[in-house]
DNA sequence: AACTTTTTCAACCGCGCAGGA
DNA sequence: ATCCTGCGCGGTTGAAAAAGT
């Protein structure tokens, strides 16, 4: 198709292919990786190894070649709550939030985000909700839905909002405002930095209601590479652990208007309501709305 | 078994930013 | 200061797979 606007076009190049990527393709974008690095991607083309785009090599690296990635692999409890957390603070920064899921790309976040979306769309459409296909996940099997009780282990049931939770502005600009400082890989640095290596990502303070975090009670902490900080974290607001043999880190209080894209119809006070009837709670909704209420417990 | 619905995920596109010429 | 180019990000699409009827 159509290279846009004359770039990217010294002399003769092949047509530019796309679709699936071959093995073999895959062999040759490997090889250049080893020997310059993930980067030039436009060489690739411009140098005839390729007919692909260098965006399009860039992307089939970090998204499916890359050596550290989970692949087959679902997103499991932790996982999914880090993603609901960091959403409702810095919205939708996928490439942000990936820093924080070792072996996870951004292009995996913002996939989870949209079946999530999509499924509590339906699910608020259909009272009723079927079952839910019930694929393996790395950790769980999903025969588990109806036998946890939903408000104990609903860690996204919280206490009302009522604070200075930072959407984007907070997030935005300013230093922090590098998207690529967290997932951009410099020539020197190592190969690909696993989650060990990430450095901490500029991901703002993150407070749930009632108190600002502290030292002693940070709302959410990034991945150190084995666990959560916060598992350890002793004196944590109560109000936050709802149950913390459940759902043992502390968690920042979803603001309202953020969860999972619905408007205040949806959300007030930070609990999903049900658009037909507003006493309804989000710990109301289909447990079948998550995958890590059907988790064992940690 | 066949068909339908839903989910998953790979890949593309457009836009914006950064850096070099 | 401006333009050009490369790269990264977020949104979207569509095919394939899985599950339900």
């Amino acid at each position: 198709m159509k290279p846009r606007g004359g770039r990217g076009g010294g002399g003769e190049q092949p047509a530019v292919r796309k679709g699936p990527w071959k093995a073999e393709e895959d062999e040759v974008l490997r090889r250049h990786v080893r020997e310059h690095g993930p980067r030039e991607w436009s060489s690739i083309r411009s140098k005839g190894l390729l007919p692909r785009t260098g965006k399009s090599c860039r992307l089939r690296w970090v998204n499916k070649l890359r050596p550290d990635l989970k692949t087959g692999c679902k997103f499991s409890a932790e996982e999914e709550r880090v993603v609901i957390d960091l959403q409702a603070q810095i919205g939708n920064k996928w490439a942000r939030i990936a820093t924080y899921l070792p072996g996870r790309t951004d292009n995996d976040v913002k996939n989870f985000w949209s079946t999530r979306q999509k499924r509590l769309a339906r699910l608020l459409r259909a009272p009723v909700p079927r079952r839910r296909p019930g694929k393996q996940n790395c950790s769980a099997a999903s025969s588990h839905a109806h036998e946890l009780p939903t408000k104990q282990n609903l860690c996204l049931d919280m206490i009302p909002f009522q604070a200075t939770t930072t959407p984007a502005h907070h997030t935005g600009e300013s230093s922090s405002h590098d998207p690529r400082a967290a997932s951009q890989h410099r020539p020197g640095d190592a190969p690909f930095p696993g989650a060990h290596d990430l450095p901490p990502p500029p991901v703002p303070p993150l407070t749930h209601a009632g108190a600002a975090p502290t030292a002693s009670a940070p709302a959410f902490l990034p991945y150190d590479g084995d666990y959560y900080a916060g598992d350890a974290v002793a004196g944590v607001d109560p109000l936050v652990f709802v149950d913390p043999a459940a759902c043992p880190e502390p968690l920042a209080v979803v603001p309202p208007g953020t969860f999972f894209g619905l408007d205040d119809d949806y959300v007030h006070g930070g609990r999903v309501l049900h658009p037909a009837s507003s006493g309804v709670r989000f710990d109301d909704l289909p447990p079948e709305t998550f995958d890590f209420f059907e988790l064992p417990q940690l």
